[in-house]
DNA sequence: TAAACATGTGAATAGATGATCACTTATATA
DNA sequence: TATATAAGTGATCATCTATTCACATGTTTA
């Protein structure tokens, strides 16, 4: 038995590994910063608008009409992705155009939609 | 002026670009799986299980021991976690050992931790 | 079989979130 | 300058979600 307390949390089965993981953590900030990534990404409208700005920079109303939806609310998910640097914003007149922020980020994106397009068992039970 | 009317909405700027669009425009299914994918990474407690996982299978216990958290919301997260397949459960004795349910997912994972950890904006700012 | 152990489950609660509404800001133009 | 247009903002509301608590299920072993 390897059995021991850790943490003050109780027995734990396996200690060695448990310190392994304890041992390899990252930081708070870190999940932090990744969960807040993948929260911004966990919803359809964003994720709809993220796609349209695959296809070229767009004004405000013309997502809201591309996606059929009200402007307010996509106004609202655009500051949500701008606070997130997801996407950048540049006035032209009365309008005002989105598009991805740099490359880095229109490219995790699209691999994102490339690996779970690849016959996963998402697509399978759809 | 290209300016037109589309889907009922109201006045658009780009209209061939609003088209464009609309005609590549994925699924609503495909933008669920999609966002429900992304709203499982999109928790640190999730995310935290399945750093471990990366490390090795596990039992309930020696998860909340190694994240320091109380078992019933590990176990709760697992199940959530086991929905989505992303992980899966195995039997022994009186324990369950969890694990990725395979090799594609948890490449998904580590990707995304790469992708994100390479000197991103994310880094920058913490 | 009874007790101990590991995990699962459902209800309850507090906190977060997305869409809508009414209103404001900023720009262009008649 | 007055009006129209495009977008942003703050409050509200309905909904969702993560954790906790009390208890149930399933397994081992004394």
């Amino acid at each position: 038995m390897t059995d021991t307390f850790s943490m003050g949390e109780g027995m734990v089965l396996d200690a060695e590994t448990v310190d392994l993981v304890i041992a390899g953590m990252p930081g708070e900030g870190r999940f932090n910063e990744l969960s807040e990534f993948f929260k911004i990404l966990g919803d359809q409208t964003r994720l709809k608008i993220l796609y349209a700005l695959t296809i070229s920079e767009m004004c405000v109303m013309d997502i809201a009409a591309a996606l059929n939806m009200e402007r307010t609310a996509i106004s609202h998910q655009l500051r949500t992705l701008k606070s997130a640097r997801l996407v950048r914003a540049r006035r032209d007149g009365k309008s005002i155009y989105y598009s991805f922020d740099d490359e880095h980020v229109s490219g995790i994106f699209e691999l994102s939609l490339e690996h779970l397009s690849h016959k996963s068992r998402w697509e399978e039970e759809a």
